[in-house]
Formats: C-alpha cells, structure tokens, sequence
DNA sequence: GATAAAAATTAAAGTAGTTTAATAAATCAC
DNA sequence: GTGATTTATTAAACTACTTTAATTTTTATC
C-alpha cells in the first residue's frame, strides 16, 4: 500500500511516533477505481471516507430531468466522502464517480471510530480537515449569490488553473451551475477579448 | 453570565466534569448587540468565534453595486464567525451584524487554542460542530445548483419556518440569490395556487 | 484504424430572473 | 403620534441564461 502522500498529509496537521503511524495505516484500505467508476452511488450507503492519492473524481446529484450537477471535484491529498451518509450510514445524497484513472485510501466508520478513541489527535487533524473544507464551501456559495456565470468561470479558471484540463467543458459548466451551451458561448465572447 | 444554553449545548456531544466546565466558562466573554449593531465588519479581524445563546444575526457581503448578499442566518444555538479570518486572524471578508437584540458568547483564538490544549475533548466538539455545518452547506450548494429560485423558497419554508416570520422579504431574498422585487412576484404567484 | 458515441459549437427562439421606476404599506426614530 | 425612512408591491422593459436542434469536432471502443 502507498501510504507515503497521506502520512505525509497528516503530518502537516499533526505529529504521529510510528506506532501511531502503524495503527493508522492498519485501518486502511487500497481501492482503486477506473475511470467512470463508482466510488458511492445515491441510495445507497456510504461506508468510508476516502483519501485520494491519485486521480480524480465527482460529487454529483443527478435530477429529474437527467442533468448532472457536480458538487465538487477531488485531486490528491483531498478527502470524498458522503458525509452525512458516512456519519449516519443511511442512504446517500449523491453520486461519486472517477474521472480517471484513480486510486484512494479508504477508512471504515468503524475503523475511525477506533482510530479517534486510540490516537485522540486525530480528532484535531479532522476538525481541521473540515474548517478547510467548511472555508471553501463558503466561498463558493459567496460566488454563487454574487457574481455572473462569466465571473465564476475567470475564477475557477485561476483558481483551479490545472484542473481545466483534466474536465470536459460539460463538468465545468455543471460545477459552475449553467449549461454546456452557455459555457460554450461564454468561452467565444471572450476569446474575442 | 448565562452559561446554561451552550454547557447543554456543549453536553450533547461531549461529557464534561465540573472542573472542565469551569475551565470552559472561564475563557468566555458575553456580548450583548442592539439590532443593526455589528459583530464583525469586512476588512477587519474576526477575533472570536460567537455562540449565540439569543437573538438573530446575519454573515453577508456587500457587492459593487451596494447589493448584501446574505451567505448565513444565526440563531440560538448555533455558532458564527468569520472561520478564515479567525483561523489566520487576517481581514474578515464578511459582515455579520444582528437583526433583532442577541446575546453571543465569545471565545478568543488563543483562549479557543488554550481549551484544545487543555480539555482536548473540545477537539471532537468542534469537529462534530463542523461536520453539521458542512453537511448544511453542502445541501444550500446543491439547492442553488438544482432548484429554481421558487423551489427554493418553498424549501426555505418547510425548512426554517421559525426563521421567515424575524426577517424581511429582502433578506430572505438575498439569502436565496434573488431580488426582493422577484421574491414579491414568486409570493403573488404562489399565492393563486 | 474505422466506427460509434460523446462533447463542443452555433444559431434562434424562449423564459426565469433583473432593472427601473412609481406607488403603497409598514416600520422606525424622535 | 407624526414625519421620515425602509420595505413591499406592481408593471413594463430588458438581459442573462436555457432550450432545442442541427452540425462539427473530439474521444472512446473494438
């Protein structure tokens, strides 16, 4: 197993002596996931939370009239994960699928249950985890009552300048709340610029 | 000081002895705002996290065009602050301000670090706290890429029926992303059915 | 490497939501 | 309580974004 990217994550939040290290890694599973693989479906259970350690993948709800919308996307040394269906293990919300090649880390409900009550740090590496997350979240729901789909598509571009490459212009659009064919329209006026 | 609500607060998710408590309580300040006053301005250092034990506050910006733009609504029992400008005690990008007579409970970042180094349970506190506050967020993400501006409102109803009748049609608007004039016309329509 | 499938582009018509402005209703401050 | 200020309503013109549909380009599959 690779364990090297995500000690190595942990390690900038908290220390660990290497039983501690050993202990964690223990409770860890390799998956990996081919591209347009399911991570998690809707409906059902979302049983670990998953570090990335290579590749790419979405969060997404499909709606009533087939259209994906895509919550978020996650790269290495990032964590995805239903949250609320990991913490309470019923059914999930969302979709999680890969966009390629992917391999993650996974840990079990149980396994962290453990590891929180062992090795008690890991509740700080966590809480920090989600400030983070918590932190972006609110960003993006500032950008969404706050600007036009052509603001938050300059801002996702020098935000997550590598990552455009890795999407199709129909995830992008779908991450930033419009359709393809405006993306597309967006994307020609200002190329005229 | 009226410790009462945020010890029971406290209490659902961790076990406290007496002495923690005490410990707790003694980094805490009370805060009392007269409606409009504000708790946090843009532009300055959010120093506290805020425990709200009454009243009703509100985290927005405010656009180019002097537009707010609400991001949350805060009432008892909940927490509010600006989390990035607290963390890294840089300018806040929020304003929060109360919309009736609240009562807070601050604590300051280095009182907020001494009680994590002391009482480490606070650690799983928090992040439970944060966990919940994800998860909320992460729903008003998927709403505001899912829903029309009239699903959105119905959902805001069913979901905080306590909360509409303590603000203004032109909060509630702008917390949804839509203008006061717009939210007036869904109203009429509504209103036929 | 050929074929099928999916994604991107373009244009035109349509709609959800905005803007402006004027009026009415509610709330605030003294 | 009264005048001043803010909020809500209504209507009409406007625009950002969607929908549909046809065509081209790119990507995936065997």
């Amino acid at each position: 197993m690779d364990t090297k990217l995500i000690l190595q994550h942990v390690s900038r939040h908290i220390q660990l002596d290497n039983a501690e290290k050993d202990f964690f890694v223990s409770l860890l599973h390799t998956k990996t996931l081919k591209r347009k693989e399911f991570l998690l479906r809707q409906g059902n259970i979302c049983k670990t939370e998953n570090f990335i350690i290579k590749g790419c993948l979405r969060t997404y709800t499909i709606d009533d009239n087939g259209f994906e919308h895509i919550l978020m996307f996650g790269v290495e040394d990032w964590w995805v994960g239903d949250l609320y269906s990991f913490l309470t293990q019923s059914p999930a919300t969302y979709f999680i699928d890969a966009l390629e090649e992917t391999e993650v880390l996974q840990i079990s409900k149980d396994n962290l249950d453990k590891l929180y009550n062992r090795v008690p740090k890991f509740e700080r590496f966590f809480r920090i985890m989600l400030q983070n997350a918590f932190i972006a979240q609110q960003q993006r729901i500032h950008q969404n009552l706050s600007f036009s789909a052509e603001e938050r598509y300059l801002n996702f571009l020098t935000k997550h300048p590598h990552l455009e490459q890795r999407l199709t212009q129909k995830q992008v659009a779908s991450y930033l709340g419009i359709t393809p064919v405006f993306l597309s329209m967006l994307r020609k006026k200002m190329a005229r610029k």
